[in-house]
DNA sequence: CAGTGGTCTAGACCACCCC
DNA sequence: GGGTGGTCTAGACCACTGT
């Protein structure tokens, strides 16, 4: 189907943003002009700004207006978000991300896989371990567990490339949200010969669980970062 | 002012869920018999279950029904959120937080604070360290800059206890939003004299940006955490 | 097909800010 | 008081899932 209406709408205002139509820190119309301008009611405008607020673009005040926030710093400058279940291929462009797949195996899951993935020990798991490297420097060494009947014919062609792009468009499935938990860790050997880090260096590593939308529990992952190249970010905004 | 409707009703249901009422993976009403059950109108209904679908507590699927999420093992286990702006004193309790002064300088703000907090060089801010212990262990060290001019007359008790609480609560001030960058760090002398850590431990440093509801930025603030008694988790849940 | 959740409307009322 | 955003309604229509 189409594009909804209050998407339409908040796609519309943030070009205007980009554009700075709408410059940062200036009030915008209100929602009843809005309305009428975009011919749709006061309800759905409101909708579309309520996105455009949880993205941190604007923020309102009752009994004042809607404003257009200025851009956080900090976010200008940072190298890549690591949030999202686009994989790095989508962040940064396939043609700059490659992979060096150091483990492919199916096996069974132990208890902690189990746990985080919902499922009995005599599942089969995809233990898949993959250096990715954003032009061909080390970046990020992937250590994966995927039930295998969620996610069959895994290829050598695919974990190459992007795992979640195979996932999400050829075998159709939707990602529902994901649990991330971020540490500080020391290097281990794998971290020193894949990553190419020092034995001293910090290690940040995200672990995580994604399900689908129908509440499924996808895939279990470590990821441990360079401490030096990449960092998380998160928005975090106050709102309902 | 009282609750609202689509806050009460996000309430009971919540409590539904907790009290297991509600059994986890289980389907709920559909939303014409939660209207009628709770007398609200069904876009209430839609509202409040809008909010728990991105507390992770629920997920809907149209077509079908809406269902309740089971818990998130890794969340389980998670010791101590790093997330919101509520300072550790309300995460943890007051009674096993407290605080070690190391220093507290008003200064004017280098270029860095200046650009994050946007403010110009001839105003002062607070330049506060700060150890944060919990059950009289180090856990965080807290280098924090704030506007003079917002947060006027600090204390050493204020200090002592919650900025947070006496900016909420004293100062009457709303929290907008905040924006995080995580970063794994190497330890420093201050880590290493203040934290106990080992020369050789990784830190998890938090460096962030909160704002007030009217956009001003109100705090920056690095945030060194031992890496062995301290993540951060962020839940990420893929709706509009 | 029946039943579900998602979108959208036109209008009402209220809480709040600023003048 | 005048104008703003926030809440809530009753109802309509649509998209989707299951059978």
């Amino acid at each position: 189907m189409g594009e909804k209406k209050y998407e339409m709408v908040a796609r519309k205002i943030r070009d205007r943003i980009r554009n700075k139509a709408y410059p940062a820190n200036s009030i915008i119309p209100d929602q009843i002009s809005l309305a009428e301008e975009f011919g749709v009611s006061r309800m759905t405008i409101k909708r579309a700004l309520d996105g455009l607020v949880r993205e941190g673009l604007i923020y309102s005040r009752r009994g004042d207006g809607t404003y257009i926030r200025g851009d956080i710093p900090m976010q200008m400058e940072a190298n890549s978000p690591a949030n999202e279940y686009n994989g790095l291929s989508q962040e940064l462009g396939p043609d700059r991300v490659t992979s060096k797949v150091v483990k492919c195996d199916v096996a069974f899951p132990d208890q902690i896989q189990q746990k985080n993935l919902d499922i009995k020990p005599t599942d089969p798991v995809y233990d898949i371990l993959r250096l990715r490297l954003v032009d061909k420097v080390p970046y990020v060494l992937e250590h994966t567990f995927m039930p295998v009947n969620l996610v069959p014919r895994i290829t050598d062609d695919i974990l190459h490339k992007s795992i979640y792009s195979y996932v999400k468009n050829t075998l159709g499935l939707q990602f529902g949200g994901a649990f991330r938990k971020i540490h500080a860790r020391k290097a281990t050997k794998d971290d020193v010969e894949q990553l190419n880090a020092k034995s001293t260096d910090p290690i940040l590593e995200v672990e995580q669980i994604v399900w689908l939308v129908n509440g499924v529990p996808f895939e279990y992952s470590l990821s441990r970062n360079r401490f030096d190249t990449r960092s998380y970010t998160i928005l975090d905004i106050n709102a309902n």
